[in-house]
DNA sequence: CATTTATATATCGAACTGATAGTATGCATC
DNA sequence: GATGCATACTATCAGTTCGATATATAAATG
């Protein structure tokens, strides 16, 4: 399941261009799986080559040509290999856990800072997730409908754990402060 | 926070050969961030060309010379301007929710395989959590403390999220024949 | 005695990321 | 009327990372 793949897998819906693509992978992969233009197009360009999609270019006037991918009946054949994969992986780089294993090398000023980032960034997704969900008046097919779900599973409960662990980093001296307050 | 960064903080902890930085890229951070040789000794001969460790090869007799890495005053200005980032990423490439979402061209099979997978994972990495955490007698450090404490909280989300939601993947012709037979 | 595991180094191609670049249209703001 | 910004559409490139592989030896395990 790479972006490759993925592209396949859009293409089953429809023809599209890279720039249409790019687009889906916003919207219904955004939470879960990034692919930027540097992966998109080389991808297209390759699955051309393995004879797995057509292209056809459409010319405009001004603007550059369209070119708009199909699937064929060897890339269906690719497609349904690859959805045989029994253990896809579901891969996390964090950033911002390793900074957070360094929390004692910050300051507790520095660590809200970043603590409250990571909510609004839950908080964005959460969002984009409403709305890529209610921008189709009929139903998601039921495999889109159950990564929408765990998307917003695993941010509400990311969002959940940062409110309700963040007081482990309260300063020191201000606890203090507040103690003497009383 | 790339992988040299993480490199140089964990050198804070004390000197380290490539393959000790890989150990613990296994234990305490192989939930949220992973690195692999090919990551870990390029980045380690990066921050020492730029004077941000210091490295003095130990021969060792049979085996080839262990080199150890030392963290130098520049190393420490550069890790503070890093763990200064007020929003560092979280990523999720899961090339799981890709292929979940294309379910509709999976058969129930597939799909249950891929479930059960998953589920097999979160277990593992839930497993791998507890381990680490119990394999040291005194406290990790807050910041770890948070991070193994995330994981967890992610990773039984996870779990729970799958469970609770498969059976909207049942086989109909299955269904039909519990309803029939009941 | 053979095999596996642990210690320790390192490289290589393929894949991916993030930024950048080019070109044209239309729309709003100043 | 100009300037800037959004949208539509293409594409490349340097830097990073991934996963597999290669090499060599000692110690433990079967």
């Amino acid at each position: 399941m790479d972006v490759k793949t993925v592209c396949l897998g859009m293409l089953t819906d429809g023809e599209a261009s890279g720039y249409d693509l790019k687009k889906t992978f916003e919207s219904s992969l955004g939470h879960c799986f990034a692919a930027g233009y540097g992966s998109i197009y080389p991808a297209l360009a390759s699955l051309a080559e393995s004879g797995c999609v057509e292209c056809e270019e459409v010319p405009q006037d001004g603007k550059p040509d369209r070119k708009v991918y199909r699937i064929t009946p060897k890339g269906w054949d690719a497609l349904r290999a690859e959805l045989d994969n029994p253990a896809p992986m579901h891969k996390v780089r964090s950033e911002f856990l390793a900074q957070m294993a360094f929390a004692h090398l910050m300051t507790p000023q520095q660590i809200q800072r970043v603590l409250d980032s990571r909510i609004e960034d839950a908080d964005r997704n959460l969002k984009y997730i409403d709305e890529f969900e209610n921008s189709c008046d009929c139903e998601w097919p039921k495999g889109v409908q159950f990564s929408l779900g765990f998307g917003r599973a695993m941010l509400s409960t990311m969002k959940k754990y940062v409110e309700d662990n963040r007081h482990m980093f309260d300063d020191d001296e201000t606890t203090n402060k507040k103690v003497v307050a009383k």
